[in-house]
DNA sequence: CTAACTGCAAAGCGTTTGCGATGAG
DNA sequence: CTCATCGCAAACGCTTTGCAGTTAG
């Protein structure tokens, strides 16, 4: 999992964020006019609980955890679902499988991963993000969406798990 | 929430390049003891000749118009080999598969996709890649991989060439 | 009550692979 | 000749979906 990062540079880690994601999250689905369902109310639960990117699979095991009448069917559901309503982000690593994260517009980051353990490191970047933008209008268009993901190798002296 | 529909047909806007791609291809897999076998020869060329970035689909049609004795499992393989020997590049525009491109390291640049059309731009910009490369070493990583991916809806006025 | 939702299992889709046949070196 | 490579079709891994039963509102 991710654990505090040692440099303390401008590396924001993910907000140990509290249940607000949940009653978040379930506010929406009201407000779409959506059912909420235990399995819709667990699986948000995991989400807002997860500080990592969690694939389907892990998000089906940890939402059984919770509550065993989940199927792995309602979880691609859901997870479609919240991201077509932009509670959770979905996010592909190259992998060929998808992995998810909750939403949080006050806080855009990218995504870095160490390619010899497979972990996720999360940073921000104000310049980055202005240039991006810059760049979409000079070539005349709106930024509607982005997809920054660096991979590296821990350098030596980078203890990693 | 990253969904783009019509990517099917990106409008070539590649600089021209030279077929000195085909031989230079040839030359990595007579390098690497790889036999150059006429399917590996059409195509090389059918990449080296193309302007967007086809899916294995595409490649395999334009192939076949060249030489119909190749088979779509031969050019999966050959892609992947040529992917690996980095002689091309695959990208992954958020459609489920695959799109390649001849690798040119001498201009290293990234890709808008216009989620009105589904074109693929390209662009570069030395000042992303330095911000790249300063973010990973912040980080305590060596960069050897990276994915800048820009989504835009064309801005009134644009005149879509 | 009834439309939205779920579980299950089957289907879909892009990609990979086992195997016997083929051909490059 | 011999082994890398090929074509074919079956298999694969992730994701979606049709259908009948369940449940939130």
């Amino acid at each position: 999992m991710l654990h505090k990062e040692h440099l303390g540079m401008a590396i924001p880690r993910r907000r140990p964020q509290a249940k607000t994601d949940i009653s978040a999250i379930e506010r929406i689905c009201v407000e779409k006019g959506m059912r909420m369902t235990e399995q819709r109310r667990v699986i948000a639960q995991v989400l807002s609980d997860s500080t990592d990117h969690p694939d389907v699979e892990q998000v089906y095991r940890r939402a059984s955890e919770l509550d065993s009448r989940i199927s792995i069917a309602t979880v691609y559901r859901t997870l479609r679902l919240f991201d077509e309503a932009n509670v959770i982000d979905r996010l592909e690593f190259g992998d060929g499988r998808a992995r998810y994260e909750v939403s949080d517009d006050s806080s855009p980051h990218h995504h870095l991963i160490d390619m010899k353990t497979g972990r996720v490191l999360e940073f921000e970047n104000d310049e980055l993000d202005k240039i991006k933008n810059d760049i979409a209008d000079k070539l005349g268009y709106e930024l509607v969406g982005h997809r920054v993901e660096l991979y590296g190798m821990p350098k030596t002296g980078n203890d990693d798990t």
